[in-house]
DNA sequence: AGTAAAACCGAACGGTCGTGCTACTAGAAC
DNA sequence: GTTCTAGTAGCACGACCGTTCGGTTTTACT
């Protein structure tokens, strides 16, 4: 990794804390340059533009959460046991990686909700594989014959994301000391309704 | 209504608008000056900042909120119908009046929640006042015996919200069209484990 | 109709924004 | 040891930011 690279990657990684905090429109190169040590300028000859900016952010985000959800969570056994995993995994990430902002992606995804341009595009694309994902793992516990057979992936993934918003939501804006634990009732009751009995 | 709270109230209107879709922070008093024909400093004597005007974009939200979903559903009789009520107009105020950015509350959430100052604790109380209200709904609808006497509330109405942030961003970001069914479908099952027997 | 107050405007302030351009510097290749 | 190149800095640009101030217009009331 030549010198270039690695100040890239350095430069993204506190960009990528610094945008879940002021979001990817209220981040300013002058800041990010700032916080990195680099002249502004000199930041902005690593990226084409501040909108190539945001969707190496999100990139790098993705690698990040790939790397600490998705990725060790397929180590859990095929069925429920993977699919508490995804769940437990996701939620320390929206509480405890991001210590300022919150989870990235859900800033940018209300951020971008109707901004057009590559970013917006690529989240979308990423949120939608993301939803996939946890599907595919929903599938696979269908297959095991843990949940019953009649249950729907997506409609599974759908509702998960919702407990894992309004999880962000009442433990970041209303500081809601008891928002994990309903988060675990919820998670549990939507189990309870897709298992096999 | 003198002539100075007139145009204040239009231009609140303008500005809860445009706050949608770009933010509380992103909105810039020039750009909502242009909008309703006014002088930036025309405008600006108005407010005796930024600040106080987002938090007044706030107020003036809530207003509308209550006035299109909170207090026409207290005409659904008492119980599971006025719980349904609240959550179909609270689907069609995410989906409908806000035609550009979505509910100024969800971006205002993202938005404010870890950015200290008077409009998130506005925002935070305001969001608390909203989930008690729903919380009362199912309370009111256990003391009918529509609901079991072991629902609790401010779980129920946890993951009812959970359901709304979850529509908002399929719809909006990964413009599914399947948000509103899968939402519906979410709440009936939701309905469902409350449901006494 | 006359007047005091309220509403509004124009211009300007110091800053910061994203983005170019040119020049310097370090290390790799020959 | 010279040449080449990638990386970084300095500086400037036009645009827009939130905010202030002094003056002009419009409204409301007697």
């Amino acid at each position: 990794m030549g010198k270039g690279e690695q100040t890239r990657t350095a430069v993204l990684d506190r960009a990528v804390e610094l945008a879940s905090a002021v979001g990817l429109e209220g981040l300013s190169i002058g800041r990010l340059a700032g916080e990195t040590r680099l002249s502004k300028s000199g930041l902005f000859a690593h990226f084409e533009s501040k909108e190539d900016l945001q969707v190496r952010i999100l990139e790098r985000a993705a690698e990040r959460f790939a790397a600490v959800v998705s990725k060790p969570a397929l180590a859990a056994r095929r069925g429920e046991p993977r699919v508490r995993e995804l769940f437990e995994r996701w939620m320390r990430w929206g509480l405890e990686v991001s210590k300022p902002g919150g989870c990235i992606f859900v800033a940018a995804s209300v951020e971008l909700d109707d901004r057009p341009g590559p970013a917006r595009d690529r989240l979308a694309q990423l949120q939608g594989e993301w939803l996939d994902f946890v599907a595919g793992a929903v599938r696979i516990a269908k297959d095991e014959g843990h949940f019953r057979p009649e249950v729907d992936p997506q409609q599974f993934a759908f509702e998960t994301y919702g407990i894992a918003l309004m999880t962000h939501l009442a433990f970041r804006l209303l500081r809601d000391g008891d928002a994990v634990r309903r988060a675990r009732l919820a998670f549990e009751r939507l189990l309870e309704s897709a298992r096999a009995s």
